[in-house]
DNA sequence: TTTTAATAAAGAAATTTTTCTTTAAATGAA
DNA sequence: TTCATTTAAAGAAAAATTTCTTTATTAAAA
């Protein structure tokens, strides 16, 4: 294989794969629910209208193996999922900008079944700061640095306005935050070794409104 | 893998082009601001670490042209990619599940820059009933069908339960909406000419938890 | 006016991802 | 046990996307 040496942090499975894996991992649960022990990779295609083949090489990432004829422990491979995505054990994490969006972050629920766990926010907004929202404690941006030195705290949740994005991003990395799962809309200028996860949803919409608009022609 | 919609709802753009529009959108509004009239697309490249001719194909799809040594006409850009993407015009919009992200989302200002606005939310919880988030009412979910009789809304943005996620689904359908913005984990069966647009937080998630986990062996 | 340098546009090549094909293995039935 | 069928796994082919090259245009400088 060509490893282009120039992405250290180039992950060996490719970034569709891993987007699909919690839909596997989804699925999988519900039909363990159901009571199902053992579940081959058409089946599972089928479900989720993916390729058997696709299904087959995406979930051979984990290392598990299935049997001919008999398909995939359903057990073993939800914990080989979880396992794989690191849903099982406990990633910590800061937020920074806890508007709109910030707070609603912190109020869902599901971040906790991947393992997420928002260990404090931060913002300048005084009237913020000292508010609880679902169990996590606002702070004054400041305090940062010193929590941060204390802690090992490796992921930071980017939910700033977009003019401050990169100033900020450049705080946590000096606060020794590894991972960055950037909510803005601005494109972060960090050092390589840094892990920049982009979700805008200003991306989503794009796509959807555009896929409307060409259906309506 | 089998895209939604097969060939007919099949955009002449491609997704990951579309994607990246809204990022060269918030860019040139950037420096707008900063009285540039003109920019190039190594310009653009440069700043927002994509390859530039790249940046001339993604840009091509809106029509604009580009002047040798002189590059894009800044305002003319902002403009053709506003109309191609439908954020300048009001693309209406309901909203069902106003749980946590529910919530989020008809707080989250930022939609109206995509020009999305969230008629109405709905839900089943007598609790919420009643209540407004970010100017936009909750009304109990029997509402929908008949308040969708009279309005001509194209886009449902789903923010259920996962295990109700089909049924609310085909209930959107059913009452005329075209489009799913879909933030469940649930994978939605449909009929071929809806668009859905899956935005799944725990896909990010995953891909995030995987590369840091990856970059610390 | 002519020349030069920078850039958009079009086409080709390379890469990545998905789909298709083949092979081998294992279960259940005869 | 043997055979047929189903399925995982490995490899090849195809499709889509990105990157690289080339060409032609155009504005600024001489």
């Amino acid at each position: 294989m060509k490893e282009t040496g120039k992405y250290k942090t180039k992950s060996q499975a490719p970034e569709p794969t891993l987007k699909r894996l919690p839909g596997y991992l989804y699925f999988l649960e519900q039909v363990k629910e159901e009571g199902v022990i053992n579940i081959s990779a058409p089946t599972i295609g089928k479900e989720l209208d993916l390729d058997p083949t696709q299904v087959v090489k995406d979930l051979a990432v984990t290392g598990v193996k299935g049997k001919p004829r008999v398909g995939y422990n359903t057990y073993e491979l939800i914990h080989a999922l979880e396992e794989f995505l690191g849903f099982n054990k406990i990633n910590e994490a800061f937020l920074v900008g806890a508007g709109n969006l910030g707070s609603a972050l912190m109020a869902y629920q599901e971040h906790q079944s991947l393992g997420l766990k928002i260990l404090a926010a931060f913002d300048v907004d005084k009237a913020k700061i000292g508010q609880t929202i679902g169990g996590i404690h606002i702070l004054e941006y400041n305090k940062l640095f010193h929590l941060s030195g204390r802690l090992n705290v490796k992921i930071g949740i980017l939910t700033t306005p977009n003019h401050v994005a990169q100033e900020v991003a450049e705080d946590l990395v000096n606060c020794g935050i590894k991972a960055i799962w950037n909510f803005t809309s601005a494109k972060l200028s960090l050092p390589e070794e840094i892990i920049i996860q982009n979700t805008s949803m200003s991306s989503y919409a794009a796509v959807l409104l555009r896929r409307l608009n060409d259906s309506n022609l």
